[in-house]
DNA sequence: TTGTATGCGTTATCAC
DNA sequence: GTGATAACGCATACAA
């Protein structure tokens, strides 16, 4: 069948084109009456716009997108869920998407950007590894969110915003808290240092020791696979089992996500050591599942839903030039659960 | 800036726009020399094509979208990413469309292939209830996956396919397993019978104590609450305390989905009672979550990547005309982990 | 208040 | 092999 476009609309209504239009997109100016008749007749044939048109034509629409990295990260489902509340509030259109591992966020942005008239542009999720160049090439305002950016001190002006917690201050609370329990061997699993994010958590965790005075086991450091999602569970249980099998003393084990540190847990339970009586588990991210895992983890919880707000409204205020742009940290919050012990007198 | 256009790129080649656009399509009929220098030329003003002018003009776009239901549903993680990959194996392009529980995923559709020349459309998870009417607008192939849709008898041709597991079959095997395991006082936890999934779990339940001639104890059979997300743990948990805090008798809770399962599981801990000695529980769909819980879920595993696969097959053959539309039903596979026991002689 | 005509950026058609 | 030009379906400036 052909499409039905809105010249048939306009025929069928006896009217011009541009009327239809009008009664489509609201417009003030359109006698209330034709407005009616023409949105009965779109109604009655199912006459529905097409958006690759109104797209290119546009000039005005209120638009964002969002490109999560890893949307099924648990992680992000609620801020995903905020966002689309406070984006809708605003009334904003949101373009949700999904990049892949192997996709390049910029270019997807990029893409976007020309398709759909985009204002502005949230990054969700992923690391900063990007030049300032190929950003630069966004005409639209960006906020990276739980991306930990770092702005080398002198830098001149800055094109985009930032919300995230800081993952070297929290990493090493979290560090200093398993240590102030009484905790010498922690392992640490986590990404490796080239990654923006692993280097924080690492640097983190090393402070603590040094503020406590305590020399760090560098075997008990132990990095998840590169083959398979850097953050999953099955990496935390992969890795934690090599952990154990290793042989060395530990006493708590300190995973840089929460799904890492539950993947650990299993591990850690088939090896037969229980939790947190052997092995203390520590997790980072409050995401839901911690609270519902048996025993329920000790996390850093990071106010996804504050983070989630400020990033729209922040987007939004330098889309309408109310603000500049800005990096802006939020405080985690250290929250002991059951997974986490005082160390037991060996 | 003013984006560059398909225009600026001809004229700084020094050719008209449709040799570039034969350059950018892979087009036959052009000369490779030429091609090369216009790519150089598109790579160093890093022009990239507007998509919304190509899908207005194009007919041949290879594409299929995948419309999600649920989209953060860990039950869907893995699915997603079979689909991806297995669209990509044939060429296709792939839009992953995230719906809204409010929105209605037909209507979302009928947008979608307006403007994006879809091929085929695919519905993962949701319910089944939308009238014939609806569904015929769509004017091209579909599949409803993971949903268990019920086809009238006689009812003539279907205009669409589905792939799911016997929800029914499926429901009525655990709690047969469950009886045999010497239970009787079978909570169940569900979605009300209004749903198509909700009545399907919940005849499979009442076939299996019917079966085996155990009276179904009414009191025991709880709807999760409407207010929030069906199959959350957060509804399994709210459920599962107002079942234990009611005094009945329970010595099982099977639960309509892992989710909830889970949830159950942490009300059920919080009220001191052990699982499995005091109480097993048993979940649906097979989650990775459930393999690391603690204990490990006993459940209904869905064959997801299996469904995945012939998700999109099908549709391809279809597509192709290669096959007609049909209903497929996978088999599931109970397994039974920690999470369940036999009753415990009182 | 309404209709006509133009153009958005691209691909398809058809001459060359 | 290549270039001009007509669509694609809509929004909008401008004329009526």
């Amino acid at each position: 069948m052909a499409e039905i476009t809105i010249k048939d609309i306009a025929k069928q209504c006896g009217v011009g084109v541009s009327t239809v239009s009008r009664a489509i997109n609201n417009h003030p100016d359109i006698n209330p009456e034709t407005r009616k008749m023409v949105m009965r007749v779109i109604e009655e044939t199912g006459f529905i716009p097409n958006n690759s048109a109104r797209n290119l034509k546009r000039t005005d629409a209120k638009c964002i997108a969002v490109l999560v990295k890893g949307i099924t990260n648990p992680f992000f489902s609620d801020m995903i869920r905020i966002i689309e509340e406070e984006t809708q509030r605003n009334r904003y259109a949101l373009v949700l998407r999904h990049v892949e591992g192997s996709e390049d966020e910029v270019e997807v942005a990029l893409e976007l950007e020309k398709e759909k008239r985009l204002r502005g542009i949230v990054f969700l999720g992923g690391r900063f590894n990007h030049t300032r160049e190929k950003i630069r090439k966004l005409s639209v305002p960006i906020v990276f969110s739980t991306i930990n950016v770092d702005i080398p001190a002198g830098d001149g002006e800055v094109e985009f915003s930032s919300i995230a917690v800081d993952d070297r201050l929290e990493s090493r609370k979290m560090t200093e808290y398993l240590l102030e329990a009484g905790h010498r061997d922690i392992a640490f699993i986590t990404e490796r240092p080239e990654e923006s994010l692993g280097r924080k958590r690492i640097d983190g965790y090393r402070e603590a020791f040094a503020n406590k005075g305590v020399p760090v086991r560098e075997e008990l450091i132990r990095y998840v696979q590169d083959d398979m999602d850097h953050f999953s569970m099955e990496n935390g249980y992969a890795t934690a089992k090599k952990l154990l099998e290793s042989g060395e003393r530990v006493s708590a084990v300190y995973a840089a996500s929460d799904s890492l540190a539950i993947g650990a847990c299993r591990a850690i339970l088939e090896a037969g050591r229980r939790i947190p009586e052997d092995i203390s588990v520590a997790g980072y991210d409050g995401i839901r599942m911690g609270e519902y895992y048996n025993p329920k983890l000790t996390t850093v919880r990071q106010p996804v839903e504050e983070m989630a707000k400020k990033t729209i409204s922040l987007l939004l205020d330098v889309i309408a030039g109310r603000q500049e742009h800005q990096q802006i940290l939020f405080p985690a919050e250290l929250v002991v659960r059951e997974s986490t012990a005082e160390r037991r007198r060996a």
